[in-house]
DNA sequence: GAGGACATGCTCAAGTTTGAGTACAAATTT
DNA sequence: AAATTTGTACTCAAACTTGAGCATGTCCTC
């Protein structure tokens, strides 16, 4: 599975036994299916495959009903490496959007304007929501440092409105593309 | 395939009709192993799936040789309505580090600010590795508008650090995590 | 107390991704 | 000119991802 759907899965675990399913919902109550992409299907793959490797260990299980897995020591070790690997790691941001920005030179002037003019009311409307996520309240649960995974989010998002309005004013002076 | 594999691969045969390595080779002039990902083995699969679905036919095929793929009027469709909704789509920058976030409280104050540290200095080495790249003459052949990319993506990690060394006074506060 | 709506918990087949490995050609070395 | 390295072009089996769908429980409502 991806490394990061199994980083995910042994730090809910850290906390202590779980079930697949109960890895899957302390995943979204920390909204972790908006900045990462967990399909519930790989949980139980990932759960699987790390048991047998060894990370994990079956605690509850079988007869029909819900298996229940813990964390292993190798599971911590292998949870504790990886993180710093995360934080070491510089991995070029992907995002589907620098497709689009290949392929500006793809649509006429007056279309690709339009494109860069929609796009910046909609990373408008974005940083509203996540100012308006940072001001409420907290999901009952979810650890507070929580809230710096949304900070980091919007000042990506400001950066990139900061960009396109520049962009803007380039392809209007024909500058570009 | 994925959504940026068919639109990349449509994008690179929009100027004319090529065989698989070749489509290949233009992506990594383009960069796009940098901020897509594009694994070769997909650009075959995808170019096979795509004539399938009458996007793409096949030119010269094959006897053993290569095998040429030319964009159909369907293909062309199918591009510019994939290219205008990814400029209207946001889609969550989805970033490993955001999974390294998400676990702060596991490390203590010390490694976390050493971590911190660490990460800070990769990400100026990156953005002084961006700005020589942009300062540099272009790859041959490579359309000019494509130092976007990387005027963007410099612009994201320079946000990460700003948010990093603001984030780094609240660990030493005592206020993270 | 029957019927339905919703939550829980998971399985599995169909599809996708991957990159090591194959095969041959061209260039370079010895 | 034989041998070796590098480049071209692709294949394919193994692994991974996905989410519709199934089975069961629980809570309401009439």
């Amino acid at each position: 599975m991806s490394s990061s759907t199994r980083i995910l899965i042994l730090g809910v675990l850290l906390d202590g036994p779980l079930h697949g399913y109960e890895v899957r919902r302390r995943l979204e109550l920390w909204g972790a299916d908006n900045w990462a992409n967990v399909a519930f299907g790989s949980i139980y793959h990932g759960l699987a495959k790390m048991a047998d490797e060894g990370l994990l260990e079956v605690v509850e299980g079988g007869r029909g009903g819900k298996t229940v897995y813990a964390i292993t020591d190798a599971g911590r070790q292998d949870f504790h490496s990886r993180l710093f690997g995360y934080w070491w790691e510089i991995k070029p941001i992907v995002d589907p959007f620098q497709v689009a920005l290949t392929f500006m030179d793809r649509l006429d002037r007056p279309q690709l304007l339009d494109a860069m003019r929609g796009r910046a009311e909609q990373l408008e409307l974005s940083l509203k929501m996540l100012e308006r996520a940072l001001g409420a309240k907290q999901a009952y649960g979810a650890p507070r440092h929580i809230d710096e995974n949304l900070r980091l989010q919007s000042a990506q998002l400001r950066a990139q409105l900061d960009w396109l309005r520049e962009a803007m004013g380039r392809v209007e002076s024909g500058d570009l593309p």
